[in-house]
DNA sequence: TCATCTATGTGCATGATGCATATAGCTGCA
DNA sequence: TGCAGCTATATGCATCATGCACATAGATGA
């Protein structure tokens, strides 16, 4: 029990990620080139979503959601073997949420840098030795 | 728009933070002592629910869902000042339950960091390399 | 022909969480 | 005396992110 997954919010497993993380993953996938929905789900394994694989479902609706936004923009590939593809490249919107998102992730790092580090008992809670006087 | 708060899945706005990040703080939180909600509140500003505050009622039901699971256990103290507060304790599945979250926790750092790793420019994206031959 | 892989997409259910609101005791002020 | 405000806990409701089941459809090979 609880080894990696939870006893999850999501029937049977959930895995603890970063809320929306997906969302700068896709970003950063796209930074580079064009790329197709069914190949960034191969491209997410690196970034957590290897053991924990996220829902191809999920991954096409954010990337609608995001060219919703005009974060992406797609384009049809109807040419080479196989089902049709949807292209999906960078705009400079989502350059800039992809900025965005970076910077609340490095705030996000410092949090979790600190949780971590009372965890280990570097670091005292403030609010106990503030409020010592109530109960010690 | 878009500056440390998202236009939200929740209404006005909503933190980017690691899911379910709350519960890991209450437990780290009851590590030493006793502590009631009210008190829990304000103790959490110091991982990173300053700036983006957790509702009291998520705390308060995030409680009882904890309580309920035999994480902590409460007590209802009648004496002092005030309406009566209701005390918890974190119980050894508690204390286990902490542990594991820690474990998860470091994965993720791991995770974030690559991920900024790779935005930063000092990591090349895994899938790019190996598929190279496609696009490029 | 039929299974399988690639590729995209919709419908539904659930969990996490914020907002509004309720209750109630206590404190202090006008 | 009354009322505002603080402490403290709790419920109801709405919304969003996400997983699961399932649908569609071309290509490939046995």
């Amino acid at each position: 029990m609880r080894s990696g997954r939870r006893r999850g919010p999501y029937g049977k497993a959930c895995p603890r990620r970063i809320g929306r993380f997906l969302e700068p993953c896709l970003l950063l996938l796209l930074r580079s080139r064009e790329v197709h929905g069914y190949e960034l789900l191969e491209g997410l394994r690196e970034f957590g979503f290897g053991e924990n694989p996220v829902d191809s479902s999920t991954v096409y609706r954010m990337l609608r959601a995001l060219e919703a936004g005009g974060q992406v923009i797609s384009r049809w590939e109807v040419e080479g073997s196989g089902p049709p593809r949807r292209l999906y490249r960078l705009t400079h919107v989502g350059g800039q949420s992809l900025n965005a998102w970076v910077a609340d992730l490095r705030e996000t790092d410092k949090v979790l840098h600190h949780f971590l580090h009372v965890y280990d008992g570097h670091a005292a809670i403030e609010y106990l030795s503030s409020k010592k006087e109530n109960s010690l």
